[in-house]
RNA sequence: GGCGGCAUAGCCAAGUGGUAAGGCAGAGGUCUGCAAAACCUCUAUUCCCCGGUUCGAAUCCGGGUGCCGCCUCCA
């Protein structure tokens, strides 16, 4: 069974087939390095990774290339505002994205090409699209001439005759179709970043960098191309036009569009100025939970983003986890050889056996991480059934399915970038970060935990009780298991 | 105004013709000194509304309604 996918410009799942037998070429429009990265924008980051770890993991050579817009108004804007030049800005916010890409465990990309190490690829495409009469210059600037391709609008659905009816479309007197767009602007000051050009001193348009990178590391046709949905139009739009009316090829196969992270209903945007940092939600919740809440929806839906749902999430993850950890703590214990396979255990290991080829098959289906989210759960309930029961005795067989849950689940976890912590140190870490939150102390809770072990020795429940509701208190829920107490921080949203 | 997408329990969320996964929260039970955790059971006769196709629809078609996105920089 192959990879099917929904290809955004036929609007239907669609089987993988990649030009080159078993090699997927595949571009992501990567970040305007002007500014940290937020939460929305971490969405394609993590959901393009875990398509190309995907791939890889079925099989294909994946070439994975992502850009760096290096060049920008936002970037000439914020340069002036940190009084210093655009260089410095974009080689500052290129190490914080790559430290950011390294905080939520993304590989990195086969090449990441900067806008300003292309300028010569870029002139010499535009001068192409001059010479096809597909481009005309007026001033210095450079125009695509939108009309000139006729096929404009096949990614978006849109019609470019219907585009100017109540559209904010920008009306420039120097154009010759109020749709046409730049592709190289003139310098408007001495300050700006400008590069010669047979137009003059000047620099690219947004769109025609993604097409002159993408041909140059992927050739002028590829497999997959990705972003997310709000770039359709007209970024993604204008990547066709501009590279299908040099090439005359087909410029990318399919197209996968990743839906939008809302906060408060509203798209999560700096212009909005409803963000969370990436950094910041790393450093507050770890970068675990914020990898879990983009997967556990499809990336074509739209995640709304609130403190419940982040709760939820938590919680859910947790559970995850606990199971997780259990088996690591019995996978080195020895087996008891007298013990028998019970019921439960029969049904973990069938449980085990049959989720290898169930969440290959979700992942099959249009990368649908949150079907697998679902089975990985049903796996947690079946092994938690074995572990968990009364009387519990490893058996040679229950040992072997604890082992290979945690196969699996590393396994998978290496697909979907999850999981691939010890969970004890996730837990710990969970626990930490709650505890800094809170302004708690590790070593104090361990001394109250342990005056309630004395007290419960001597059954001196009603000291026991108050130490466990003092806890609580400060948000610390107990465990006793048997003769062992654990500890664990409640989440509050 | 045009073009996309979405609408499933208290909340989050899978499910594109065969009779509603999963998680969180909640209720009861087992376990426990009592709890918590874990496990078991329960919690949508029903999938925004109205029509239609079909033996059969959350799923397909037509018409509404609502929300989000794009048409300006945006992942």
């Amino acid at each position: 069974m192959p990879i099917q996918l929904t290809n955004s410009l036929s609007g239907k799942k669609e089987a993988l087939v990649p030009e080159v037998a078993h090699q997927v070429k595949m571009y992501v429009c990567g970040p305007t390095v002007y500014n940290f990265i937020h939460i929305g924008n971490a969405r394609p980051l993590v959901f393009f990774d875990v398509v190309r770890r995907y791939l890889e993991f079925s099989g294909f050579q994946v070439t994975y290339v992502m850009n760096y817009t290096d060049i920008d108004d936002k970037i000439i804007d914020r340069a002036k505002i940190e009084k210093t030049d655009s260089k410095t800005i974009t080689d500052k916010y290129v190490a914080e994205y790559e430290k950011d890409m390294a905080l939520l465990g993304v590989k990195n990309p086969s090449r990441m090409p900067r806008v300003t190490e292309h300028l010569p690829g870029i002139i010499k495409l535009i001068e192409r699209l001059i010479e096809k009469e597909a481009a005309y210059v007026v001033d210095g600037e450079v125009y695509f001439a939108v009309r000139k391709f006729k096929p404009y609008g096949k990614l978006s659905g849109k019609n470019p005759d219907d585009m100017l009816s109540g559209a904010r479309v920008e009306v420039e007197a120097k154009k010759r179709d109020p749709l046409d767009f730049s592709l190289w602007k003139p310098r408007k000051e001495a300050s700006e970043p400008a590069w010669e050009s047979p137009w003059g001193l000047g620099r690219p348009g947004w769109h025609i960098e993604c097409s002159v990178m993408a041909m140059e590391y992927l050739g002028e046709s590829f497999d997959l191309h990705g972003g997310g949905m709000d770039l359709i139009h007209p970024h993604h739009e204008n990547e066709i036009a501009q590279s299908e009316a040099a090439t005359e090829k087909p410029f990318a196969k399919y197209w996968m569009h990743n839906n939008m992270l809302n906060m408060g209903s509203e798209k999560m945007s700096k212009s909005l100025g409803n963000i969370l940092l990436t950094r910041e939600f790393i450093e507050k919740y770890s970068a675990e939970i914020l990898k879990f809440m983009l997967l556990s929806g499809h990336y074509r839906s739209v995640i709304d983003f609130s403190a419940l749902h982040l709760k939820e999430s938590q919680s859910a993850l947790h559970r995850i986890y606990s199971t997780l950890h259990k088996c690591e703590v019995l996978a080195p214990k020895p087996i008891n050889p007298d013990a028998k396979p019970a019921t439960e255990d029969n049904k973990a290991a069938k449980a085990v056996q049959e989720f290898w080829d169930k969440w290959r098959e979700a992942m099959d289906d249009d990368f649908n991480t949150a079907k697998v989210m679902g089975q990985v759960f049903e796996l947690v309930r079946a092994i938690n059934a074995m572990v968990d029961r009364k009387n519990f005795q490893l058996s040679s067989e229950s040992h072997a399915t604890a082992v290979e849950f945690l196969k699996q689940m590393k396994l998978l976890g290496g697909v979907i970038n999850l999981f691939q912590e010890n969970s004890e140190t996730y837990l710990g870490v969970l626990k930490n970060l709650a505890l800094k939150e809170r302004n708690l102390d590790a070593a104090q809770i361990e001394t109250l935990i342990q005056e309630r072990i004395e007290a419960r020795k001597a059954k001196d429940f009603a000291k026991s009780d108050t130490i466990r509701k003092q806890l609580s208190d400060m948000g610390i829920e107990l465990k006793d298991a048997g003769e062992i107490t654990t500890w664990d921080v409640i989440f509050t949203a």
